[in-house]
DNA sequence: GATGCTATTTACCAATCAGTCAACAATGCT
DNA sequence: AGCATTGTTGACTGATTGGTAAATAGCATC
């Protein structure tokens, strides 16, 4: 396309932007290729072609194999580096302020956490990872499950007025999945689907769209779970919660 | 594994299932290739291989040819019969049944829509598809954003005493995304995250779960949309709707 | 039971993939 | 300046891909 002149008598070839041979040292490269990884296969999914992957980041593929033995590795790697530094040890201290209520711990903590979770490079490869092997997911809800879930029903409980340190229940803990997948569904609509969430492309009023959600949550967790046993739907209305 | 005795003299070779050629009517081959095609693509991905495909069938991936002229045909015509028959009329009329209230139609739609909706099938190739190209949530949101948002605000507003027939705000789609969106979450966890959903693995208690999470919604939309205007979140807390 | 039709397969191609390796060249050290 | 180190590349391989075409064989009709 562009005129090109012959100043180099190695080549004329038409390459893309000055086909230097730049060398950097093992760190900076090793750096620029994960990150190139980490945005390439969130782009194209974990099949995406290693030689496509060289090119973005503007390398040959031959070179992404002297840094890493296989393809699984280098993705084994992005992996590791999507969790790193992900959880924030201050969630579970907001969570667990004893000067906050319940309201203003749920917002404050989905606020930030959204904030880190909706990376479009994390959801995806959560997603990706999800729908072949389930390694962040698993690893993930694991965290959740253990760290966030029981804290966040403790705190509905003590919302509602009720006094209970039993394991939450079935009924407890998908009401407040209700809740998380809800906020959850703002980052697959934008990332995912990739569809205009209201408001803005970016996360601007995210913030209130959450604080709403929240409140709902917040306001009616005690009528709907710990009020008498009511019927659910058309159907079997009974089956109250039997955790196992 | 099972011991074979070789009757026919043409060979002994150990395939798995009698090698006979089975020869179908067009009709009935290109119904077992399309569903065939759903259960694989549902399950492997849009970037599966034609031979594997072609294997799990029972065929060569030849044949595979002879019935469409490229894979993306065959995907093309996969999502085509993904959303024939998806979405059905009877939701409409429950929705816009005058005899019944909010809560009731709520119910009843979102445990039959999800009885269909939560096909581990259509869950995983909505997700692939959002991945790739978008052809499948474009549709399905189109569809969404059409038939039913509206009539659930609708109902929202009915339920709240709200009287307007003014377009849904961002903040009233908003908090009903975070129901829709909740809900899909179980779809999610199950057919992609895979995860045991709490209650059982088939959607067995789903129904009450739902319930609950529409009860939420109902009871405390009115709360967090139509009262006075308050804080949002520690930072911007104005921003009422402003619908375009 | 021979014939024709066509569903199905075997054999093939060009392109592309992950992975290898020897050659090359940028940088640091002396 | 010269040398050693090693980051980097071009050229290759074997396996696999989507796609093609000719050969084969099941079924219907007479």
């Amino acid at each position: 396309m562009t005129l090109r002149v012959a100043l180099s008598p190695h080549t004329a070839a038409d390459d893309a932007v000055a086909p230097v041979r730049k060398r950097l040292s093992t760190a900076e490269r090793e750096r620029q290729i994960v990150n190139g990884a980490i945005r390439f296969f969130s782009d194209r999914g974990l099949d995406g072609q290693l030689r496509d992957l060289a090119k973005n980041i503007g390398v040959t593929h031959a070179l992404l194999y002297h840094y890493f033995p296989t393809k699984q590795a280098l993705i084994d790697r992005v992996y590791v580096e999507m969790f790193e530094g992900l959880w924030k040890p201050e969630w579970e201290r907001i969570l667990d302020d004893p000067k906050l209520d319940a309201q203003s711990k749920f917002i404050r903590f989905y606020c930030d956490y959204t904030k880190a979770i909706f990376a479009r490079e994390f959801v995806r490869i959560l997603i990706f990872s999800g729908l072949s092997d389930h390694y962040i997911p698993d690893r993930f809800f694991e965290l959740l499950r253990n760290r966030l879930f029981p804290r966040l029903i403790r705190e509905t409980r003590r919302h509602c007025g009720v006094v209970s340190r039993a394991r939450p229940n079935s009924r407890e803990l998908e009401l407040l999945m209700g809740l998380h997948g809800g906020i959850f569904y703002i980052g697959l609509r934008r990332s995912v689907y990739e569809q205009a969430v209201h408001g803005a492309e970016a996360s601007e009023h995210d913030e209130t769209y959450i604080a709403d959600r929240i409140k709902g949550y917040l306001m009616s967790a005690q009528a709907v779970l710990y009020a008498a046993p009511d019927a659910g739907c058309p159907k079997k209305p009974s089956t109250q919660t039997r955790s196992a």
